[in-house]
Order: structure tokens, then sequence, then C-alpha cells
DNA sequence: GTAGATGCAAACGCTTTGCCGCTTA
DNA sequence: TAAGCGGCAAAGCGTTTGCATCTAC
């Protein structure tokens, strides 16, 4: 894959966020550094870079697909009621194994937990 | 709300149905007893079948927005990778109750889990 | 020098809205 | 009979694609 300015600056967003970003986030975020960037730019890098396996798209319930840097591993989201802001959370309250079947005849392979309330800043 | 068959066939294949469904299947089951049946109806019917209190809008992860019964309560739902069906599941197995604070100032109010893997029928 | 990337604008698909004739209460 | 509803077609809006130009390698 080519480097160029806009895809530094969109990867670049990307990693230094708290969260996943959706792509108008990011069209914002790299914006400010690339003027005049468009947004299908955007959405091409967006997509090379999930193929390239750089950066994996996280969907949340309801709410546009978001992207963060690959390498974060098995975690879950916290979304604020408040701001709108999805955040990263380390812990995971879900204990059913890879290959748990459950009543009903269904096998789980995966799972994906997202939890709303209000972050530190609105709660205050 | 007036009462027409339009709608009696919208909330009555949501009603019967095993799980959420989306508004092309709404449109689909309801189509079968109301030839010519518009897909803006559906969207109407849909939008003020909610605002009724009737039925609830299911968010799913990186799925269309779906729809189900308003009284099903606190569920969870298990979408089936085989054949893109969504079920309605009994269990929850998230030990997070309403007000809990995570680490980082997380106030939770609520949750929402999808369990992913293959149904009894696609598992066969 | 050339394949790949960008920006712009048009195309696209799904959702919403306007309009007018029809139906329910 | 009158307000609400349904069907159709057009309008919106976010995403994708075509194309000519530009740029990284």
């Amino acid at each position: 894959m080519r480097q160029t300015k806009q895809r530094n600056a969109i990867l670049g967003s990307i990693r230094s966020a708290e969260g996943p970003l959706s792509i108008a986030q990011i069209h914002g975020r790299a914006g400010e550094k690339i003027p005049r960037l468009g947004i299908a730019t955007v959405y091409r890098a967006v997509k090379a870079l999930r193929e390239d396996g750089e950066i994996v798209a996280v969907d949340l319930p309801g709410e546009e697909p978001r992207y963060e840097a690959a390498d974060i591993g098995h975690h879950h989201h916290f979304c604020c009621r408040a701001c709108g802001q999805t955040y990263d959370l380390g812990v995971c309250p879900v204990g059913i194994p890879r290959g748990t079947m459950l009543p009903g005849g269904y096998t789980v392979e995966d799972h994906s937990l997202t939890l709303y309330g209000r972050c530190a800043a609105c709660e205050a």
C-alpha cells in the first residue's frame, strides 16, 4: 500500500483516538491536517486499511460503523448517551466461551457487548 | 391509531416472527397478504407502531434495524452467520447491574449483547 | 515512467416526504 | 363526511464509483 499524507493523517487520527471513530469523525480530524481532504478518500483509505489489516470495523447497535486500530484485541465499548462518544473498555463480563451451545441449539462463535450510560466527564 | 388491513398485516408479521424483523422482511411477509403493499407504508406503520409503544427497534451491530413486539422484556439476540436470521434468546449472561461504575468513571445504565454463530438448522 | 491515489461530481441504494385518491370510524 | 392512511413518485442523504489529474515509488 502506497504511503501518502492523506493516509498517514487518516491512520494517525484513528491510532491517536480514545475510541473507535466514525467516517465523519475521521474526516473531521484528518481534515484539520489536510485541507480539501475528500470524503471519498476517507472511505477508500478506510477500506484499504481494513483489507490491509491495519484497522478493524467496530459496529455498535444503532450507530454508524466506526474504525479502530486492529492490534487492540478482544474488548468491548462504552457509549456515552450524553456526548455520543464511544470509548474502549478493558473488561469482558461475558462468560460464554467459543463453542458453547445454548438452549435452542445455537452454537456460539463470538459475541458483541456494548454498554450504555454516561462517561466521567458527562456524569460530573 | 386507525385500524387498517395493512397495519394489521404488518403488526401480525412482527408478532408471529421467531425474532426481530427488518423492514425488508416485514415488507415481504406482510406483502404476501397485501399485494401492492408499498414500502413507504411499512416505514410509516413501523414508525407509528413504535410511537404507539406496540413495537421496539432492535439494533444489532452491523445490521439494518429490526423490529419486534414491545412486550417481550429484557433479552438478547443470536445472529446466525450462515442464514442471517436473528433469534430471540432468553439468557442474559451479563452481570452488570444498572448504576455500576467501571474503571475509567463510566456509569452503566444499560447494555446490549449480541451472540454470533450458527443456529440449529444451519449447524446440522 | 507508471501504477496507484486523490478530488470532484455523478451514480446508487435505502429512507423519507409530498401529493392526491381512498378508507376507516 | 372528514381526518387519517396508502400508493406512487420524487426528494434526501450517506456511500460508492468514474474519470481526469497528480504523486509516490
